[in-house]
DNA sequence: ATTAATGCAAAGTTTTTGCATCCTA
DNA sequence: TAGGATGCAAAAACTTTGCATTAAT
């Protein structure tokens, strides 16, 4: 990850960052906390809170809002989401709607559009 | 609202799925809660929750979901929504995009698509 | 050495739930 | 009048935060 002007690299930082690198479960902070003490067995929930956040709000992580739950993703190249309303577990799938209808220009009405989040919802093959 | 069979209207009922139809400010639950307080005084936050998510669940209402809040909109016509990443308010897009890409046969390679949501994110000229 | 980041625990926020009571059908 | 829905309040779930301490630079 990129490391800003007086910020500073840690372990707890290197390890969440490459656990949501080599994943495709897309995993709440919950989980991502579970994970990450298997390896570092005293880091915090609050740790692990306070780097996620940061994470996205430089923009390293994306977050996928569900129902009753916040997932992160390190994979943050154009893609979509399928959701499993059963299950509720999340999915990557490879979409082209970048290149349609308001996503060609990016202008709405209310403002430019500096990002977009598409989610597919039903139920997975898993669970049929 | 569309009523089950055994299960019963009731005025807190009418007076949440009322207020939802009328406004396009996308609510979250505690704004709800704090409207409809003004004319039942005595309703529940409690009641809010179980009717606003019963609603959901028979898809009379969706949800947009952000970083920080849940949304809740009456209209579940065909639209997506632009979110100010500054105030956090949630408008109504015109989209196209249930013509194309992935959404022209709603089949994915896990599974078929029993809806979507597209979320647009920005700064509202409001904010500008 | 400086000070950003962490661990801990407490507090804040949001949502759910059990149960007695109420009220719709 | 049966039983679905509500109000209330407690509990659960989730997330943030203050502060002393640790550790990266």
């Amino acid at each position: 990850m990129a490391i800003d002007r007086k910020e500073r690299m840690t372990s707890q930082k290197s390890f969440i960052f490459g656990y949501l690198k080599g994943t495709k479960t897309h995993p709440t902070a919950e989980i991502v906390y579970g994970e990450i003490k298997k390896k570092l067995p005293n880091i915090s929930q609050g740790t692990v809170y306070r780097v996620l956040n940061n994470f996205r709000e430089k923009g390293e992580v994306q977050t996928i809002e569900t129902k009753d739950s916040i997932h992160f993703d390190a994979d943050i190249s154009d893609h979509a989401h399928f959701i499993c309303e059963q299950c509720g577990k999340v999915y990557d799938v490879i979409d082209e709607c970048s290149k349609c209808g308001i996503l060609k220009n990016k202008k709405t009405k209310v403002g430019k559009i500096n990002k977009y989040k598409i989610n597919f919802y039903g139920i997975c093959k898993q669970c049929k």
